[in-house]
DNA sequence: GATGAATGCATAAGAATATTATGTATGGAT
DNA sequence: ATCCATACATAATATTCTTATGCATTCATC
């Protein structure tokens, strides 16, 4: 978990809690290491969340009522589910939305009209 | 500058920076007080920074040696005018590339086909 | 001519969130 | 037997932001 991450950390803090939130309602439970290896996948190697970051984000969600937790056996060691509460689902919604809210000002800003920008492709 | 913004917080967050360098990077030369106000043009007063934020950032990009400052007197005030260093066009070019990457990205993880979205559009 | 809002800078205390580092332990592969 | 992947957790530290405050000028308006 300690590889150089793609990306400039600082664009990645604020996120976290989107993604958790976004992956957990589209499959029902997912235990923390599911979810560090499902961002892996799905960005391409670019976002790896830390395990300092994620596991103290996932103690929050459940202290705050969005997810509940579920232990079970696999062998000697024990898993730890997270599933979205009705609670946690709305805000899911919430927080996707959003975000992608943002990335449209966002880009009113970063792709303004008055600049020549040759590496935007 | 205490006007409750329209996105929470934490989204904000690690994009001050990239902000900064792309607006000076098409302005020559901007005070503290005028990047606050562009941005809430350019965002319809959805992204504003706070003075808290903004001219400590300013103060670090300036000790990295990314911008340069100019005092000018307008009455008897006085106006900190800051612009871009070649290092700081060097930056303000990757920022702003790296955070379109980052946005397309972040799609793949919240856009994902796997879902119903009624919300997304 | 007083008063408040806008302009314009700055810093300090505290909160939030991340990084880095570390610890513990199981399971599979070489 | 050793290393890597799996799987959880927490603590110290760093960064970055919010909130609050301070100072001072300029302009409008009552």
């Amino acid at each position: 978990m300690y590889i150089c991450p793609m990306y400039s950390s600082e664009l990645v803090k604020g996120t976290l809690r989107t993604i958790i939130l976004k992956l957990l309602s589209e499959n029902t439970k997912m235990y923390g290491y599911e979810i560090t290896q499902k961002v892996k996948e799905l960005t391409d190697d670019e976002i790896q969340l830390t395990e300092g970051a994620l596991y103290p984000m996932l103690h929050k969600l459940e202290a705050e009522g969005a997810v509940e937790t579920e232990l079970v056996n696999i062998g000697k060691r024990v898993r730890k589910y997270y599933r979205l509460t009705n609670l946690g689902n709305e805000e899911a919604k919430e927080k996707v939305s959003e975000f992608l809210r943002f990335m449209d000002t966002m880009k009113n800003v970063l792709n303004h009209k008055n600049s020549f920008e040759p590496w935007l492709s």
